[in-house]
DNA sequence: ATGGTAGCGCTGCTA
């Protein structure tokens, strides 16, 4: 299997580089974060054309989650387990059962400043999808946009985030506690060592040329899938320019391959 | 270089 996570920023501005990369890289399942377009906008003939089943689950200019599959989508669930989908404001979490796979796209809250309602929000989020992972049974990967670094090793400097969001003990609790349930952060288990890759840098500042990004976007998978890993690395190539009109999102995306079971 | 980038959408918010 082969799964790959990007925040897209925005999938009315990406598409044409989606299809592309789609098209060169054959992913099994695709989780896409930050499309910004509502269920009614959202381009599955598109994507149904390159032979990928798709979920979205959007309401507008902000957020937006989705899994393309090619492999199966079952089981669809927008929102958590226990709210209804029209019922959500932010559309940050989305499940399906790909290739008997449980797949959660999420997209965590920014956090926006450290104290602030927007970073409680984010904390108690956070708690919210530890209690709905602990519901799942069988193998699953939750992957995303985490808007976490784990550890000093996925910041470029870590001097230069003190104080801010992304790094601060709470989160990374919050995070560690995922993996105390028994997740394992996919990339770092077959790269142990740091700093980076980093899969997210700032528009601002020619920050990815200078190499100071962070590793945000995360694939956490259960331990069975965990022992089947055969690959998982960042491909910094989509955040370039390229051949393209628009400007590259600011995340790259993150690639997983494991083993099927025999 | 007294601003820095990008998207959405039309004013300022979000990241």
């Amino acid at each position: 299997m082969r799964l790959v996570t990007w925040n897209v920023n925005s999938l009315k501005a990406r598409q044409e580089r989606v299809e592309a990369w789609l098209e060169d890289n054959e992913p099994d399942v695709c989780c896409l974060q930050e499309t910004k377009c509502a269920d009614t906008a959202f381009p599955a003939a598109a994507f149904a054309a390159l032979g990928y089943e798709s979920a979205h689950h959007g309401n507008g200019r902000w957020n937006g989650v989705a899994i393309l599959s090619r492999v199966g989508l079952d089981d669809v669930h927008a929102g958590f387990a226990d709210e209804d989908a029209a019922s959500v404001t932010e559309c940050r979490i989305l499940a399906a059962t790909c290739g008997g796979v449980r797949v959660l796209s999420v997209y965590v809250p920014n956090g926006r400043a450290v104290g602030s309602e927007h970073y409680d929000f984010k904390l108690s989020w956070l708690a919210r999808l530890r209690a709905e992972i602990a519901r799942v049974e069988g193998e699953l990967v939750v992957c995303g946009d985490f808007n976490v670094a784990p550890s000093d090793a996925d910041v470029f400097d870590p001097a230069a985030f003190v104080g801010m969001t992304h790094v601060t003990p709470a989160e990374r609790a919050a995070l560690g506690a995922l993996l105390d349930d028994g997740l394992v952060d996919a990339l770092r288990r077959l790269q142990p060592k740091g700093p980076g890759p980093f899969t997210w840098w700032d528009y601002r500042g020619g920050a990815f040329h200078k190499g100071e990004g962070m590793r945000i976007d995360l694939a956490l998978c259960s331990r069975g899938i965990a022992g089947r890993l055969t690959g998982a690395f960042v491909d910094r190539e989509a955040r370039k320019k390229g051949a393209f009109d628009s400007s590259p999102s600011d995340h790259a995306p993150l690639v997983v391959e494991w083993r099927d079971t025999p």
